[in-house]
DNA sequence: CGGTGGCTTGACTGGTCTCAATAGATGTGG
DNA sequence: CCACATCTATTGAGACCAGTCAAGCCACCG
């Protein structure tokens, strides 16, 4: 590796931040930086597991398809996020990059002989997987019982908290890291539906669109309500 | 406890399963047999969470729901499953009884002590969460990219694998435990659509329906080709 | 320039929901 | 054992939300 964990960019965020240095020496001879370009994939659904890995920067989606190539988005990761299925031998699902990405890589059997090494890993993945399994059912409240409008709402919310600088006078502006298919392939829509549910909610002024990526949240109260009731 | 870990219905394949005599002594002195009538709920969302337990018997449902009280079941429990959620203080869905149920309680900070000094137990939580991860993100395709019939295919192909008893003729059969606006939750349909995809599936003879409840599955490899295209 | 990919918008279709009526199960008490 | 209430399930008619198909816009780029 090499960059050494000291000098990584997600030390503290990350799943390695439980481990001290010392600890670290056995992750740090099995870990390998790896880039991935916008739209390259790290894992096709079907294959082998062979890596896990953390996200230093950038952001993946996690996506699942029917045989007839309909697609879902299961899950997205941020910097700091845990990436892989340990104890699984083939994945359940693909790994794409949606913008460029740094990642941590190890092989999955050295990942998980780390695991069983030091308990304070493991304890910290099973929390993180409690949380990513918390956060899935909460998105299968979406998926099952949210209009388009509370998806598109309730869309927004959820990237501003991930991405968002809040600039003076309440207002919060960020940049979509994703096209409009695959934000409707995060709320189970398509294209048109969520573009014209943006469109509504820009026409009713709770967000402005200055760009096709760039979104201010001019009333995010508004939009909480609109995520949240019919 | 009334009853010994020993004499446990789900003894081998509970999460206690890892644990030898001796190390269940902890467990076994602060869990509590308990009884939910059909319809009982053990947690509420937004409750303080107090306890986890394993399932003996029955089947309980993971609940979640809207502001305005639409419902979504974002899991269904059975038999040695694990239930709750360590590590939280609030929970975030309710826990409901679909059937009469027999329960393992332990209090969850009792049951969180014994996770960090039984390594084995707190590895084989891990893999289940890990694996109802999958779980949940299996259903977010359903969720979101599925028909209606394609739903209901779903539902009675998963239900047959967790339920079923074959008899002769490659005929499988079972009685649901839910009742059909319990399907319509887990499926995200209403009752009406549900009802009118399992008459489809009936006239088109690849399921019989003796009974409200009675479900005999005839033809399942047709059943499981519904389930997957369109 | 023309080509490409991403986005928006419109017209139309159709699958699912809503509302409503009815029938079947189940349980209770007279 | 029956009358009745209640809960569950089925079925139909109509409305509506989101999907489909199609056209056009815009920014970017060779």
């Amino acid at each position: 590796m090499a960059q050494i964990c000291s000098e990584c960019a997600v030390r503290d965020q990350s799943l390695c931040g439980s481990l001290s240095d010392t600890e670290l020496t056995t992750l740090n001879s099995i870990g390998r930086s790896r880039h991935l370009n916008r739209g390259e994939t790290l894992v096709w659904a079907g294959d082998d597991a062979l890596v896990c890995a953390n996200l230093l920067s950038g952001v993946l989606k996690l996506s699942a398809s029917t045989a007839d190539g309909r697609e879902q988005i299961v899950g997205l990761l941020y910097p700091a996020d845990f990436v892989g299925r340990p104890f699984a031998e083939e994945a359940e699902h693909s790994i794409t990059a949606l913008t460029d990405v740094e990642l941590c890589v190890f092989p999955r059997k050295g990942f998980e002989n780390a695991l069983e090494t030091h308990a304070r890993l493991e304890r910290m993945l099973l929390r993180r997987t409690l949380c990513a399994l918390d956060e899935a059912r909460a998105r299968m409240l979406m998926l099952g019982r949210k209009t388009a409008e509370e998806k598109v709402a309730s869309f927004l919310i959820d990237m501003a908290l991930h991405l968002a600088r809040n600039t003076a006078s309440r207002v919060t502006e960020f940049e979509l890291p994703v096209t409009r298919a695959q934000i409707a392939d995060v709320l189970g829509l398509t294209i048109e539906t969520v573009s014209r549910q943006l469109t509504k909610l820009k026409r009713d002024r709770l967000i402005d669109l200055p760009t096709g990526r760039q979104v201010m949240i001019l009333d995010r109260g508004a939009l909480r309500l609109r995520s949240e009731a019919a």
